[in-house]
DNA sequence: CTATTTGCAAATAATTTGCAGTGCG
DNA sequence: CGCACTGCAAATTATTTGCAAATAG
């Protein structure tokens, strides 16, 4: 399912806008390295990125994908995301949205939700400290991992 | 802000009824491993728990510290958390709760919110698969990370 | 022009694994 | 008593860093 052309470039020029307010430099990598995450809804992981990337750049090195991911993170262009004991994984998507995550196979869908998106915050979270982004986090265990598990595991919420 | 000793009680008492089901053997390591995560508040990383069993059991080793928590994991009996580019944290804390976390410094607190805990899962999810538990994350600057880095972020939602 | 950024290779940090001895059930 | 579990040390994996050459602004 990849991200519309209107969607992909809508997101490089907001990367050419932070860039340069952050004053830092648009090289060919950075540029490429940034549309390969915006061009997919994967949530792909740095070793992902790195071997689209090659196909356009073919002398781009892992240690430069790396430092540019967490550059765009950084700079709120994307975010990190995925299950602990599996790698970082990196999304584009800055709309309002939330996640599906399978704790078995550390797949991430994303969900769009109006009743998710228009949450309070508690007052208490005033106390400790001010707010960027609210997002809903929804686990369990995607149909592939239910068929492969056999009975096992169950709904519960 | 410790975890009351009723509470503490309770969760041994649930690791050795899911130890016994799960057919496990239920070592002095994994009890004083379990313990640790199970009477703290903290979020503690492995090392961190490591450091606490190591004044109960001096000859723990750190590789049985790893086993022991991804096993809890496993058996449902702690959950694994703490953004991105940190180390794993862990928590035993297995009501219904939230998180408020810090973008940049990883502190994360638990929240309670019952409008958090009563969220609809949206029926385009049971097309992926089934629910075990639906979590908030709120994220955000911390007071004390908003303190050290002046003026800067703010507020969005 | 020149401060940033890159690619390389070597370094780290976190986490995992093989194996021989130890202890729970 | 046997097989799961531990501790050790060595291995792996993901990610980072130092440095000389390349390049955006």
């Amino acid at each position: 399912m990849p991200v519309p052309q209107t969607e992909v470039t809508r997101r490089l020029e907001r990367f050419r806008a932070a860039a340069r307010k952050a004053g830092i430099k648009l090289t060919h990598q950075r540029l490429e390295i940034f549309r390969e995450v915006a061009s997919t809804k994967d949530h792909p992981d740095a070793e992902a990125v790195f071997s689209g990337v090659r196909g356009r750049i073919p002398t781009v090195s892992l240690d430069t994908v790396y430092r540019t991911l967490w550059l765009l993170e950084d700079l709120g262009l994307i975010e990190t995301l995925g299950p602990r004991r599996e790698r970082a994984r990196f999304d584009a998507n800055l709309n309002c949205h939330h996640h599906f995550i399978c704790e078995h196979c550390g797949l991430v869908r994303d969900l769009e939700n109006g009743e998710f998106d228009e949450l309070d915050v508690p007052p208490v979270v005033e106390r400790l400290g001010s707010v960027s982004r609210v997002s809903v986090e929804v686990r369990g265990t995607c149909r592939e991992c239910a068929k492969k598990r056999g009975g096992g595991e169950g709904s519960g919420v």
